[in-house]
DNA sequence: GCCGTTTTCGGCCCGACTGTTTTCAGTCG
């Protein structure tokens, strides 16, 4: 069993015991567990094989005797157990606003709630408020909870976070009496969806300003609001889907700490707080205090100072080793989306996107870049306009054309995205495929394969010395389609033995690889490259969500292709062509 | 269930807000 599938195992576990009412310490260590095996640095078989799972923080002894029968029977006498004492339906109480494991302990003790469905008859009978403990406002937060669970679609995508948090916050940031503000939450870590909105500001008094939030015109629903928070509901993308935004005011001095506070995650701050307790210090959201006095901090880096760590970037803050890391001083110097040099995995109105090759290297051009590279489909994908041998040499001829107009300042790689077909062979003879500058091969077929067909599949593709580098690894579509079926860190293990590189596919629908396994392809060394997958020039603006991907995968510069200055990408493109001496990304760290 | 630069036992992050309470429990982040 894999990984993640044992994190999903464990965290209902804990989530269980919670309901249970066992004690919560207990019930955390399970949820902390499966977070921990959610980010693991290798392949947990790997791991479970030369003994560095037993070592990881978080995985006791008992632990991980369950982790490694899980992983190598599949089953779990204890989860089973679990499962029976508790129907399924109750755990989806759990997702009631305002509903958590003690109230719904005691519905199901004194009604026999054991459903959304049980819960909501309830709640319209006027059972709930009847109860001790329970009242009328509590049922119809209740009623008005199953409502708005029908409605949100639960989480969404990063881009459409940022489009939705954007205007809010410079209404925030701009507010005559703000002093600092700041997005915060896993917006700010950059996660590859998003929850909720949260935006913290600092003034002398808050609540003016809490104020004029709530009434802003976005707003459709107020769910809270205090002297120093306020919580509402804005309208997403879908319609009836509703997205909650957090608004946090505190004073200046106090920024920094709410800052870190509620950038998170918890782990994280669970983590630093640990840290800071041992070194005689309390740390919470508003102040560090030692010996009854408060220990000064203008900004971020100061708090982290004051625990005598370099300053954590947001992306890292997941208690994946950041920590450990900054002590002994070897955090990543991560990419920044300047660093960006060129791209390579961008369509044109050859096959199905909407701009001429003209228009995409303009667009590229004007964005800072010093090259383009286009890789339209191949001929299998009629209905994306791929292209046929013929159409290829056109292409060429055109491209050539303008890198002539061009001259040196500016250059564009033919290049294709090549379909891996159902037998793991690409979709143009060797002799076509030598003609391109690189090769992005990518699955869009036969999707519905077993695991073992797939994976021998693409480690076929990737181990064919045409290709440059794997599109879109897992074919996710986030929040829309899984991944398929296939054993990622084995076609890693294929790229890192091959010398071929893999793409952050920078779509914010895709977001492939994603960052837990991009890490763990950098330490194999699989060189890395950011690509927007765009299909027009405003597409070309998504490299920014894959350089968020890249650093929340530690990656520095060094580690991506393009990075790298014009010559040197093109020098690079041609070693790997002829897999001569192919430069390897930078050791583990 | 995890963990140890006071500890192998006894801690485990902590504050705002809400609702049901007359002093606090539960939820949330």
């Amino acid at each position: 069993m894999e990984s993640a599938h044992i994190a999903q195992i464990l965290d209902e576990m804990g989530t269980i015991l919670e309901i249970q009412g066992e004690n919560p310490f207990r019930c955390r260590a399970y949820h902390n567990a499966a977070q921990v095996l959610s980010s693991l640095p290798a392949d947990l078989s790997e791991m479970i094989a030369d003994g560095t799972l037993a070592d990881v923080p978080g995985i006791g002894e008992t632990m991980h005797a369950k982790i490694v029968q899980l992983a190598t029977t599949g089953h779990l006498p204890a989860y089973d157990k679990l499962r029976k004492a508790m129907p399924s339906g109750i755990l989806a109480l759990l997702k009631v606003p305002g509903l958590g494991p003690k109230k719904i302990k005691a519905l199901r003790d004194a009604l026999k709630i054991e459903s959304l469905a049980d819960l909501r008859e309830a709640a319209q009978s006027g059972a709930i408020a009847r109860q001790k403990g329970f009242g009328a406002k509590t049922e119809a937060n209740i009623l008005e909870g199953l409502a708005f669970l029908e409605k949100s679609g639960g989480r969404i995508l990063l881009n459409e976070a940022l489009l939705l948090v954007t205007p809010i916050f410079e209404a925030v940031r701009q507010h005559a009496r703000v002093i600092r503000a700041e997005i915060c939450g896993s917006l700010r870590r950059r996660t590859e969806t998003i929850g909720d909105l949260d935006i913290l500001f600092s003034a002398e008094d808050p609540a003016p300003i809490l104020k004029d939030f709530v009434g802003l015109p976005q707003v459709a629903k107020v769910l809270a609001h205090g002297t120093t928070k306020a919580s509402v509901l804005l309208p997403g993308f879908k319609s009836d889907q509703y997205v909650q935004c957090d608004l946090r005011g505190v004073e200046d001095r106090q920024f920094p700490f709410a800052l870190h506070y509620f950038t998170g995650s918890k782990a994280h701050n669970i983590a630093i707080r640990r840290r800071a307790l041992a070194r005689g210090l309390s740390l919470n959201e508003y102040a560090l205090t030692g010996n009854g006095s408060e220990v000064a901090c203008r900004t971020e880096a100061d708090l982290f100072e004051a625990l005598g760590l370099p300053e954590i970037p947001a992306e890292l803050r997941e208690d994946a080793g950041e920590i450990e890391a900054a002590e002994k001083g070897t955090l990543p110097h991560l990419v920044t989306v300047r660093d960006l040099t060129g791209t390579f995995h961008c369509h044109s109105d050859w096959s199905d996107g909407e701009a001429t090759l003209e228009q995409m290297a303009d667009g590229a051009r004007s964005a800072g870049l010093a090259y383009l590279g286009i890789a339209d489909h191949s001929r299998s994908l009629r209905m994306a306009g791929g292209l046929t041998i013929e159409q290829v040499r056109d292409q060429w001829t055109r491209i050539d054309a303008l890198n002539e107009k061009f001259g040196r300042g500016f250059r564009l790689f033919k290049g294709t995205e090549c379909d891996i077909l159902a037998d793991g062979t690409l979709d143009y003879p060797d002799e076509v495929l030598e003609g391109f500058d690189y090769v992005v091969a990518s699955v869009h077929s036969h999707f519905r394969m077993s695991r073992e067909e797939m994976t021998a599949r693409m480690i076929r593709a990737v181990s064919n010395p045409r290709v440059t580098m794997l599109g879109h690894p897992t074919g996710r579509l986030l929040l829309v389609r899984d991944s398929y079926a296939v054993d990622l860190d084995a076609v890693i293990e294929a790229a890192a033995r091959a010398g071929t590189m893999i793409e952050i596919n920078a779509n914010p629908h895709r977001l492939d690889l994603d960052a837990v396994h991009c890490r763990r392809a950098r330490q194999k060394g699989v060189r890395i490259v950011i690509n927007p997958d765009a299909h027009s020039v405003s597409g070309l603006q998504d490299l920014t969500y894959g350089v968020s991907v890249a650093r929340r995968a530690w990656l520095s510069p060094a580690d991506l292709l393009n990075t790298a200055p014009l010559e040197k990408v093109a020098r690079q493109l041609q070693q790997v062509r002829t897999r001569r001496g192919t430069a390897r990304a930078g050791r583990d760290r």
